[in-house]
DNA sequence: TCCACAAAGGATAATTTTTTTCCTTAAATA
DNA sequence: TATTTAAGGAAAAAAATTATCCTTTGTGGA
């Protein structure tokens, strides 16, 4: 996703594009899971004077138009990402490394909404484990 | 579970057994689950002068110990829980219930871990929905 | 293209949440 | 029952988040 997609796509949620929302969405999509203080560091480095409140602000506004989503995580300080297809969460205990997948949850779902009578509408899974790099290690 | 079994459970974790850590414990077994705010609340119920910073301490002290555990919903503040056999967690985001429910992770744990390769060893899923009670409001 | 306006940014203060400190009190063990 | 060690309470400190206020900037319409 390029400056101009990331733009476009602030524009689909009637958000104004601004340098610092541009760096913040970019950073996103080069990273995949970022927290506020890593949003701020990175945010930092092109716009030295950017403020923190800017960074909050603009997760808070971007997660409530649904451009992005946030992600809790065991243990650990909530993670953004952007905003796509539903998809599971991996975390590495170890290294703290978070990757998305893609596994279809319908089947579980349904079973799950027959057993319990909630009409569920969506899903959020965190599978915690050790990821291929840190399993070398040992 | 009783007041004696709460205390055998703190004792088994190596933690002396206060009459704040009992009430705590006992509110969960009660509740299910419970906020740093409602415990705070269910405790200052029976002992006035309690101080959050206790309720803060032990929940931090007995999560460490495993004997609860946080649970991350989205949207909302942590809840803890007693700690148990693996669960899901069903999220009523009508009326904000938090429900317990058990079924098999494991063939999906499994799926995921041979597409992706991490050594999987424990699962958090949320599902969000409404509830058979909210339902019938429609 | 330029103007006017609404919205966003920056700095800072205020609020909220969580953790720490320090001294007193109470639980556990011998 | 005495001793020790940890836990509780009160308050302060620290960390995280949100609000305020004024200046600046992006954007849609003239």
């Amino acid at each position: 996703m390029n400056k101009e997609a990331i733009a476009a796509n602030l524009r689909s949620h009637h958000l104004k594009v601004t340098p610092q929302r541009l760096k913040i969405v970019e950073s996103l999509n080069t990273f995949g899971h970022l927290n506020i203080d890593m949003l701020y560091q990175e945010v930092r480095e092109a716009y030295p004077n950017v403020s923190l409140a800017t960074v909050y602000k603009n997760i808070a506004i971007m997660t409530d138009s649904g451009l992005l989503e946030e992600v809790k995580i065991p243990e650990k300080k909530s993670v953004f990402e952007i905003r796509k297809e539903p998809h599971l969460h991996l975390h590495c205990t170890r290294c703290g490394k978070i990757e998305d997948i893609e596994v279809d949850l319908e089947a579980l779902a349904e079973k799950t909404q027959n057993i319990s009578g909630f009409r569920i509408h969506h899903a959020d899974l965190v599978f915690g484990g050790i990821c291929p790099e840190c399993q070398e290690e040992d």
